[in-house]
RNA sequence: GCGAGUGUAGCACAAUGGUAGUGCAACAGCCUUCCAAGCUGAUGACGAGGGUUCGAUUCCCUUCACUCGCUCCA
């Protein structure tokens, strides 16, 4: 499948538009059209019902530990800046990056190490040689000396044995403490001079509360809706009588300044997460997480992913942050990838009780194999925690513990991209001449449809049109079906292929034979079959065939 | 952020240094008794800003957006 394709096919029937469109577009955000909203909204909403609302927590599920309860939240997109130190974010997200216009290469302005040296540099077609004193840099951190002596020898153009020509000066120091990077020669450049000015790199969006607010008065938009959950695990815990183990959920916005927003709403600066912060005994995590894993790659089965473009992966030990003990992947292969790769879907991540800690004892950092809290030289918390209680106490087992953290954590917009690009389809379907002609249709599960069913009489007479309203009216009362659809303009024909292209998986007909016996037909998207239905039996029928 | 390419109606395309055409869609109506493109009619566009020019959609610059490659990717 084209990508061009189905991005066409979003814009014209109104799923997806470009935000602020008439302006010009804005880079890595983007709306949801009327039928986009519909089928967001069902996404969501399918996501809610099958892990919080429909969860039964007295029984428990197959490959479940336990029973366990599920509960929601829904958090604040602004919060006190000290919750963005604490969990990492704010160091993790904001540096001073400077690039390199010859190597293209990006490195963190504090991170680039070099030296004075003074040498002699060979002058170009003959030109006379010159002395020149270059500051040489490296990204090295261990044999910091020995990679500035090899840049320098390349630089000047000279033969290792030849090394001593070359006149050090002053220590090794970070290019943050020289006022010009004019005689800079950035780590993977032959000339000197190349590094751009270093720029403020904020992953975050910054904002300030406050109308008069100052430099003081600033906090960010969330990158991810999961640390509303951990700062409001005390609440919840107080105000719910829940036990551990036990899920808060949240579906929300988030923000993250991509540096590359692309592909379409793969990678967008605004969007939406779902998200479940799991918490339960350390003994008992490592089967909850495979259990959330599997249960999560479960979901996108049912809902149509199929099996060759999904999967599940699971991160190598080296690829795993410093706190988890287990992360897995579910990726879809969409069509705007090349061949063999995957985008990540959701992702599944053990967590230990990182973030429970962080936020009671302030940043943590690793130390060989434990998480304590980061210091600064003299001695104090870099960012410092808030100091509550955010231990359990199980009171049957008479046990305190902090809860450890399994996250099944989702994004709403690329699982909705992912059912766009699975439901596109091309198939080939006879015309009034029994001539076979291309037919786009989305064949999206039900529970996801935007537009349940449509409603057509076969002509625009004989009280056709008025038993169709009827039928289209109890629809319309119907929660199931309210998003029903009625058409009686041109020919019926192409009343069915409109519905097709926006994946509409039923269509009721009214024709002569309503007329005699009360019947309708009903017109399924894949298959083109018809079957007549008596229509007082009709909600009854959807209703089946909707929640299958 | 860098490099290359692209930007004409809702979508797909065309033409032009002298006020933009086609197809489909959408709208009104007609015709239609089950799988789109039959008839009639009306509507609709040169991404934005600046420059050159008597005159710019066309040439130049800037900017914005999109695509591809690199970079980044909690």
């Amino acid at each position: 499948m084209q990508m061009e394709s189905l991005v066409a096919l979003c814009k014209r029937r109104g799923f997806l538009f470009q935000s602020s469109e008439i302006y010009g577009g804005l880079n890595g955000f983007w709306d949801y059209g009327p039928l986009g909203v519909l089928l967001k909204r069902n996404v969501k909403e399918t996501w809610w019902n099958d892990n919080v609302l429909n969860h039964n927590e007295l029984i428990q599920p197959n490959n479940a530990p336990s029973t366990y309860e599920m509960t929601g939240l829904d958090c604040t997109i602004i919060m006190h800046p000290q919750v963005w130190k604490c969990s990492g974010h704010y160091d993790l997200f904001h540096d001073f990056m400077v690039d390199c216009r010859e190597s293209k290469k990006r490195y963190r302005y504090d991170h680039v190490l070099g030296r004075y040296v003074t040498g002699k540099k060979h002058g170009s077609e003959g030109a006379p040689s010159e002395i020149v004193k270059v500051f040489v840099t490296t990204m090295e951190t261990e044999n910091t000396q020995s990679a500035l002596d090899e840049a320098a020898l390349k630089f000047f153009g000279i033969r290792k044995k030849d090394i001593e020509v070359l006149q050090w000066e002053g220590d090794i120091t970070s290019i943050s403490k020289l006022t010009s990077f004019e005689n800079v020669l950035g780590p993977d450049a032959k000339h000197i001079g190349t590094l751009t000015e270093p720029r403020e790199f904020n992953l975050m969006f910054k904002t300030t509360i406050g109308a008069l607010g100052g430099e003081d008065d600033y906090s960010f938009l969330r990158p991810e809706t999961a640390q509303g959950i951990f700062v409001n695990f005390k609440n919840v815990c107080d105000s719910t009588r829940v036990r551990v183990p036990f899920g808060i959920a949240q579906v929300g916005k988030s923000f993250r300044n991509e540096i590359t927003p692309r592909n379409f709403t793969f990678r967008s600066r605004e969007f939406e997460q779902m998200e479940i912060e799991f918490f339960c005994h350390p003994a008992q995590s490592a089967q909850w997480y495979q259990y959330w894993r599997d249960k999560r790659f479960a979901w996108y089965t049912q809902m149509g992913l199929s099996g060759e473009k999904l999967r599940l992966r699971e991160h190598d030990a080296d690829e795993l942050s410093h706190y988890s003990c287990g992360t897995a992947d579910i990726e879809y292969a969409f069509p705007f990838l090349a061949e063999g790769e995957y985008g990540e879907l959701e992702g599944i991540a053990h967590r230990g009780d990182f973030d429970l800690r962080s936020h009671m004892e302030g940043k943590l950092v690793k130390d060989g194999n434990a998480l304590i809290v980061e210091k600064l030289p003299n001695g104090q918390p870099k960012h410092r925690g808030s100091g509550k209680d955010l231990s359990y106490y199980d009171d049957l087992a008479k046990e305190r513990f902090i809860p450890h953290v399994i996250e099944p954590s989702a994004g709403a917009d690329r699982a909705t991209l992912a059912f766009l690009c699975e439901a596109y389809n091309v198939d080939n379907a006879p015309d009034e001449n029994g001539k076979p002609q291309e037919r786009v249709f989305l064949k999206f599960h039900p529970r996801l449809a935007p537009v349940k069913a449509a409603v057509f009489p076969l002509v625009k007479k004989d009280s056709m049109p008025e038993i169709a309203q009827e039928i289209y009216g109890e629809l319309k009362r119907e929660p199931l079906t309210a998003s029903a659809v009625y058409d009686d303009k041109g020919a019926v024909g192409r009343r069915y292929r409109r519905q097709d292209e926006i994946g509409t998986p039923y269509c009721i007909t009214v024709d002569g034979q309503t007329l005699q016996d009360g019947t309708v037909t009903l017109r399924d998207r894949d298959t083109l079959e018809q079957v007549r239905i008596k229509k007082d039996n009709l909600i009854a029928e959807l209703d089946g065939r909707l929640k299958q």
